[in-house]
DNA sequence: TACCTGTTTTACAACGATGTAACGAACTGA
DNA sequence: TCAGTTCGTTACATCGTTGTAAAACAGGTA
């Protein structure tokens, strides 16, 4: 069917290993030969067998991204940012979704497909510690998001710093004169980790301002999507009157932008709200909305790159890496009558 | 390192090719047997090697996914549909992205690839027919999206019917009283099918509906982006004064929405806005936005479908496959005293 | 006992590519 | 002329799995 090196090799007139030599670059090859074998490559249009050659090699080329949900704009944005530094190091990426959901989180980090793949990227949601403890370190994987479990864990990490991120985030809204700053995102789920530490920040901001804390004003999550947002804005509105809300990513602020707004509210004159991921949608609702943005672009190449150099059998000690974010003022956090609402981007 | 059937078999006390059988459940290994062969893989944790397997059989169980962008949310929903119906049949996808980029599609349907996946699922923007005929027949392909060429292609096909649905769209702009329907979204370049075919449908539209087309209510861009969008909006303000715009995709139509509430005007009573692809964004917009709604989980279905159908062997002859849509009316093109626009989803 | 039937298990050869080691040929220098 | 050194090329084994065909075994019949 499709020609392989024995067939490329007949039609030159040398061993099969010539072919292999040209294909691969090895230097000693004479011009004349390498000639004659490239044109008979050319001619069958001959492909290597990427399968026999990760049999061999005991590599494939290939490194998983595992993470909740495509659909999120901020895992979209990730995956993309992955690829592309992936790419620039020869890696095929095959992405797997897990829902969030620890039983396909397990699934992923099981090692059922680590002959397939080189490495794993993993955005884990619902993992514990346990969990974790109990892969038998095959492929090699980094972490993405959060730290799991307390304990040194024996795999890279990169992330940001929530706590701060979500503290420096709130207190925005406070210096802005709100008093009544709700928050949206807390799961009642035991794992929800990044969750936990964006409430610390809050609780940390709120604290730190003087601003009593109302526990009424802690709106729960099942999930982080919009609706989620939009509906716990709703409750928030029924029950405790906030002026201000801090949302622990953007799609949950865009959906509790789309309540107030629907509701009547004014944006941010009524009720500021702040986002957290820096999404592209967030750029241009209306109004636009202010977020923490992480650096995306380098936590997918810290991640490919503390992955590259595991692969290549560099350090036995875990990395931590914390990426620098910085905080977006947009619209949504405007204070009135400073008229620069159109210069921020 | 990792164990192998040898090891497994040298532990259960029986031949390679038994431990084999019973990892693919074949049927005649004795219960006594199996129990052992069994015990043996759980104590040492063995795992199947896919390239070997994929060598032997000349299947991987991986399936390449190309569209253009993540970041669109448009691509990012489809992929999460592909990978859920490929999963349903035990696949794994892997991803490429082209960025609509001639030269990487070219590489994308070049087979480089091909021994590593038993088909491509590919979305295209740039490519040419001759590109496609320039392709030796390896794997299987399903097209998703335009159909390139006009002559009879090899491949399967899934699209939708862009002509009828644009037309649809500006139909109901036109029903709404709106004379002045400004389109965004045509490009310049010669392989922008899409575009051209809905363009197609506005003007067909416009013609039915007795209105006018004036050439300087149709707004270039040269990508199909958020700003993309905003840009062409200001344009089309400066110079013709609209009161509705059909965008060829919801994510321009969000950036023109994003220009039209910045600039001051009302939506949908100054101007109504009409999207394409029914992305989650646009129904957490506000104003909540109108558009053509796909039936994405069938058409990615449908390509799954179509390359498992080729990839048993089965057809010979290409199959065009015209997955429906429907009609989202929203808030966006909602008519004013009508007060059902919170009822509309 | 010899023979047949059917089940269970095994040895062996692929799949396609590459590292190793060895080979012949063409040179060098004594 | 011959050993020693390159250089270019090759045969072979191997990566881990599975299809094929045959061997081993058990049970039943003549």
């Amino acid at each position: 069917m499709r020609p392989r090196l024995k067939d490329v090799a007949e039609l030159a007139g040398v061993s099969i290993k010539t072919v292999s030599n040209v294909v691969n670059d090895y230097p000693h090859v004479s011009d004349e030969t390498r000639a004659r074998v490239e044109a008979a490559i050319a001619e069958l249009s001959y492909r290597p067998n990427l399968s026999a050659r990760s049999l061999r090699a005991g590599r494939s080329g290939v490194v998983a991204l595992a993470v909740p949900d495509l659909d999120n704009p901020y895992f979209a944005e990730l995956a993309t940012n992955v690829i592309e530094a992936a790419d620039r190091r020869g890696w095929t990426v095959l992405i797997d979704q897990t829902q969030g959901d620890r039983a396909k989180e397990r699934v992923v980090i099981s090692g059922i497909r680590d002959h397939l793949i080189d490495g794993l990227l993993f955005s884990p949601l619902a993992l514990t510690a346990k969990d974790l403890a109990g892969r038998d370190e095959g492929t090699p994987m980094v972490l993405l998001g959060e730290r799991i479990g307390t304990g040194r864990s024996p795999y890279d990490h990169v992330g940001i710093d929530n706590v701060a991120a979500a503290r420096a985030a709130t207190l925005h809204l406070a210096e802005r004169g709100r008093r009544r700053i709700a928050a949206i995102g807390v799961q009642r789920t035991a794992v929800a980790v990044t969750g936990r530490l964006r409430l610390k920040g809050y609780q940390q901001a709120l604290a730190e301002a003087g601003v009593p804390a109302d526990p009424s004003l802690v709106a729960p999550v099942a999930r982080w999507g919009r609706a989620d947002g939009a509906e716990a804005m709703s409750r928030l509105l029924d029950s405790g009157a906030p002026d201000a809300v801090f949302c622990f990513n953007d799609v949950l602020a865009l959906g509790a932008l789309r309540t107030l707004l629907k509701r009547g509210y004014e944006v941010p004159g009524d009720v500021m709200v702040m986002g957290f991921d820096d999404i592209e949608d967030g750029r241009f609702a209306t109004p636009t909305l202010s977020t923490v943005a992480p650096d995306k672009a380098l936590i997918a190449q810290s991640a490919v790159d503390l992955l590259a150099e595991r692969l290549s059998g560099g350090t036995d000690k875990a990395h931590e890496v914390c990426v620098p974010h910085r905080l977006a003022f947009r619209e949504s956090t405007d204070l009135p009558g400073k008229g620069h609402s159109r210069t921020l981007n």
